[in-house]
DNA sequence: TGAAACTATCTCGATTTCGAGATAATCCGC
DNA sequence: GCGGATTATCTCGAAATCGAGATAGTTTCA
């Protein structure tokens, strides 16, 4: 095998599969998928924000957006509010509940994830992180180009 | 943001999304998915191989895996056999229009990730392979041990 | 040998995600 | 300030994936 560019395509795709899983064991116990994580962790993170800004930072489409937004409503986790200046928008907000439930389970989870991907020394994960953002931006940039 | 092992895990999940787009827009026109691509191209190179071999490259679950082939049986471009050795297993080799297929659509699947991935340099490209292989392997081997 | 543990595959129902398209609000160029 | 393009969100039905568990065959070893 040769061919540089598909052997990195099955190892990136290995590599995120199995540290998914680490991501993934770390937060079901908490009643929580991936992508509801993912959208609680941004709240937390940024504060109020319109759901297409969610939804450009946890990688699935405006539908299931809407749909896992859904779920957190449900669960009082996180509220819906109309926008002032543009009405179109939707703003999303963590309640109280939803910060508690977000503290708590994001201490394991950046546990996790060190064990996950304790197999690089930390110098090798710094360099991976370089090169999986230039490999990351190019190949989305690459996409509108296309 | 001094947490590597995060970021890590964010650009690893970012590049491999934005990789996989390139990979499905190769594969789509020829109506195949991801995955019925996975099966379809561990046969190719392999020959023929029991379910269980193909599951265990393809990266999803056993139960996904029984409806892929089920799926690829019923296009006529894999077919099941009982294996004789071990009754428990069932073999799945290509037929001839599968054959047809897959080697019409490796070529441009194989450009399609050679640009995906462009940005980084070749050699760059050798040092992600080196580091996410670890970082794999790493990562499955610590899933067990939990 | 025979029982218990393990492995391979499949079934079934539920969950998650997608894609196309509807609706409404905003932006832009003239 | 009008009309067409763009953007934000949501609806709906279909497709993909999962998880638990059923079934059948194999291995292990007391």
């Amino acid at each position: 095998m040769k061919d540089i560019p598909l052997q990195l395509w099955v190892v990136l795709a290995r590599a995120f599969n199995a540290v998914e899983r680490h991501s993934r064991a770390s937060i079901a116990r908490f009643g929580v998928g991936t992508t509801e994580f993912g959208v609680l962790e941004v709240l937390h993170h940024k504060g109020e924000l319109p759901v297409c800004e969610v939804q450009r930072r946890i990688l699935v489409e405006s539908s299931s957006t809407t749909y896992v937004v859904d779920k957190l409503c449900a669960r009082r986790l996180v509220r819906r509010r109309r926008g002032e200046t543009d009405r179109r928008v939707i703003l999303l907000t963590l309640t109280s509940a939803g910060r508690r439930l977000i503290r708590r389970i994001f201490p394991p989870h950046a546990r996790a994830m060190r064990y996950a991907v304790a197999a690089l020394a930390p110098r090798d994960q710094a360099r991976a992180v370089r090169l999986l953002r230039t490999l990351g931006l190019g190949a989305a940039a690459r996409l509108e180009s296309r």
